[in-house]
This record gives C-alpha cells, sequence and structure tokens, in this order.
DNA sequence: GCTCGCTGGATTGTGGAACAATCCAGGCGT
DNA sequence: ACGCCTGGATTGTTCCACAATCCAGCGAGC
C-alpha cells in the first residue's frame, strides 16, 4: 500500500465532506465507518482526528465526531485569519522584489478569470483556480510557516465557497481577483485586506 | 479520570519538553513511552499526533516521533508567521477602539517589565509574562481563529526561548516591550512588525 | 402538567495481544 | 568501495473486550 489506511480513510470522508455528501453538523459514528471502510476502530478514530486538525470535523471528548458546521461568525473569524496570513505574506514578497508580484501569481489570475469566463463554467476548475492563485501569492512570501497555515485553511475555505456557489457571479469574481493582482503591485498589501473583507462580506450576507 | 489518559500522557510530555528534559531531535519510542506512563500504545500514539498538531513533536510515516529540532530557519519561519497574526491583531484592536490598545495590555506590559527588573528575576516568571502580554495584545482582537492560531504557537516560543534564557538582557526585554506598547498607539501596527523582527535576529543569532 | 432523577442502550475511551509492513544497521560477497 | 541481503527493532493495523460516558425515554413526586 503507498498510503496507510488511517490517510485512505481520512481521504475518502475528505472528499465527502468537500463536495457536499456530508452535510454539515452530521453525526460520524466510528462502529459505522469502521464497517464502511473495513479497518479496525482505532483507525477510523485516527481518521477522525486528522481531519479535526484540519478542522473539517470536531470531535469533543466522549461525544463523537461531526462535520464542521459552518456559521456566519466561523466565517468571519476564518477571513479575519486568512487575512493575517494573505497581507503579511504579500507584504513578504512585494518587499522581496521591489513592489513586484511573480510571473506565476499573474498567470494563477489570468487562468482564473478564463475560467470564470469560459462558456460553460465548471464550478471545480473555478474553485482550484482560485485556491490556486491565492496558494501562490502566498506562497511567493517564501515564509514556510504562513505557507503552511494557509494551505491549512485552503480547504475549509473551499468548504464554505462550496455552499455558496449558486450565489456567487463569477464575472465579478473574475474581475475583483484582476483588480486585487494590480492593486498589490499599486498599493500594496492594504489592498487585499480590503479584497477579503469583500470576500468575506458577501459569503456572510448568504448565511 | 476528569482527563482522558491520551491528554494526560500529552500533558506529560509537553512538560518535559518545555523545560528542557527532552532534547530536541530525541526519539519517542512507542514501546517506552507505553511503559513509562502504564497505558496502552495507541494512547501513546494519540498522544504523539495531538503533540505533532502543536508542533513540538515530528511524527513520519514508520520513522517514529522526535522533539521537535530548533534550528534558524526554524526560528526565521516561527517569527514570520508570529508576525502575521501579531501584526493583523493589532490592526484588528486598534481599530475597534480609535488606536488605543485595552488596558490589560498596558499592565502586562507593566508586570514583564517588573518581572525583568526584579532583584532576582526568576525565568518562568518572565517567560509566563512575556507570553502573557503578546497573548493579551492577540485577544485584543477579538477574531477568534487569530487568537487560537498564536495560542497554538505559544509554547513552541517558550521552546526556544528557553533555550536562549542565558543570552537575553533582561532589561532590554522590558524596555523593548514597553516601548512597544507605547509605538503601536502612536505608529499603529507596523512598529509591531519591527519588534518582532529584532527579536527574530537576536535569536538566530545565537543559533 | 412539569421537573427531577433513574435507567438502559448506544457510543466513545482504553487496554491487551498479535501480526504485517517498514526501516535500518551491520555483514557478506564481489 | 560498492551494492545486496538479512534480521532485529519499530511502527502500522487488526481484533476483541470492557469500562466510562452520554442521552433519550420513562416514571415518581410535587
Amino acid at each position: 500500500m503507498s498510503t496507510t489506511a488511517v490517510e485512505a480513510v481520512a481521504g475518502a470522508l475528505r472528499e465527502r465532506i468537500l463536495d457536499g455528501r456530508l452535510a454539515g453538523g452530521e453525526r460520524l459514528v466510528e462502529a459505522a465507518l469502521t464497517a464502511e471502510h473495513g479497518v479496525a476502530r482505532h483507525t477510523v478514530r485516527a481518521a477522525l482526528r486528522a481531519l479535526a486538525a484540519e478542522r473539517l470535523v470536531v470531535v469533543e471528548t466522549n461525544r463523537g465526531a461531526r462535520v464542521a458546521l459552518l456559521d456566519a461568525p466561523a466565517v468571519t473569524a476564518l477571513y479575519e485569519l486568512r487575512t493575517a496570513l494573505e497581507v503579511e505574506a504579500a507584504h513578504l514578497a512585494l518587499a522581496r522584489r521591489d513592489g513586484r508580484l511573480p510571473a506565476d501569481v499573474h498567470a494563477a489570475a489570468a487562468e482564473l478569470a478564463r475560467r470564470c469566463r469560459a462558456r460553460r463554467p465548471r464550478w471545480s476548475l473555478v474553485s482550484a483556480a482560485h485556491a490556486e492563485l491565492h496558494g501562490r501569492l502566498v506562497r511567493a512570501s517564501q515564509a514556510p510557516r504562513i505557507v503552511a497555515a494557509h494551505a491549512a485553511l485552503e480547504q475549509e475555505t473551499r468548504l464554505f465557497l462550496l455552499r455558496l456557489r449558486e450565489h456567487l457571479d463569477l464575472e465579478r469574481l473574475a474581475a475583483e481577483h484582476e483588480a486585487l493582482v494590480a492593486d498589490l503591485e499599486l498599493r500594496g498589501p492594504d489592498a487585499l485586506r480590503a479584497h477579503l473583507r469583500e470576500s468575506a462580506a458577501v459569503l456572510t450576507d448568504r448565511l
């Protein structure tokens, strides 16, 4: 086996949570998962703890695990944290290159716009392109811990976006991100703060 | 039992790591810990994963767990992350109250100075006061995820402050933090960035 | 009728033993 | 010196058992 059993179980659960087959708040009973995946209960427990570290599930002692529930305060808190990471990452990235962003960030913004404006846009591609843009921006900071912390948030962010996709205006998403990349080079990291505040507002309004 | 067995084992290990009885890089063999704490191996494994989530130990599949090792790049990376969290926290805290910090932050700064300037300073009290000051500053942001992420870093921070304590000038530590709190109200969050860069430089020079 | 406490089933927490899978230091031959 | 092999040490996983805890439902007493 190339991967361990707990990674396999965690991966299967993660997939089902992230494409909405498992609803928020749903209980994850160890015995059921044991039977379903054909692994030992200890393995299931380890997988659940791993997903808890990613904040996709919540475990309470003696009360089991449930799929993470997303309310407006949780969205706000998540975006505050993303703001902290991305603003500082932008600060570092811009400082390293005299106020310019690397070419792959520009490329990712163009790719996101292309996915949004496709004749028949595919959500999974838009979502991936969006994550890729923010990911590249953060990686440009070359600050490994910031990159790691941001990566840990990525799936959680995707989970939020998933529940909102029918409310999102893709043209606006494209335009905002193109403007963001331009503004970062013109006005510095604070442009990012405004962008994220805007995104969070759109999300919390719909909850 | 008021706490679970895995919390008990994790707590015992955490304590030994944080006061230096377990050296960085040291292997943590499951069988040994099992015997030592009188618990099942699964419990030890769960405790090790929990400590790995706190980054006090590092686990690699099939290769076991070791106490986290701190070299200069790790310190730099950690301080980059702390900077991201604390600068944004300061930004939020100052924005909420027209550029002022709450009284308990000022009180914590005064307490730290008092501990540093005591006739016979006690390191554990200085360390705790230092953590308390930064913790209160971050909590003033009222951004729960930023607070949580910062709290997760606290023990890690303490871990290498520990290894540097003989090189630290306590009078300078006191003065710098008094200046920091004042500068935050005068010049805004960027004062914090300079402060943390300075701290990190002192630390990496000694490694 | 309402609250309180009790109880039993469901579920989680932990222990113990076993075996498979993997890693790694040391020996062997070339 | 180099690569290959091997065996012990260690980790990954399974199975089973039982204790500890939680919670819905029920009945007693007000």
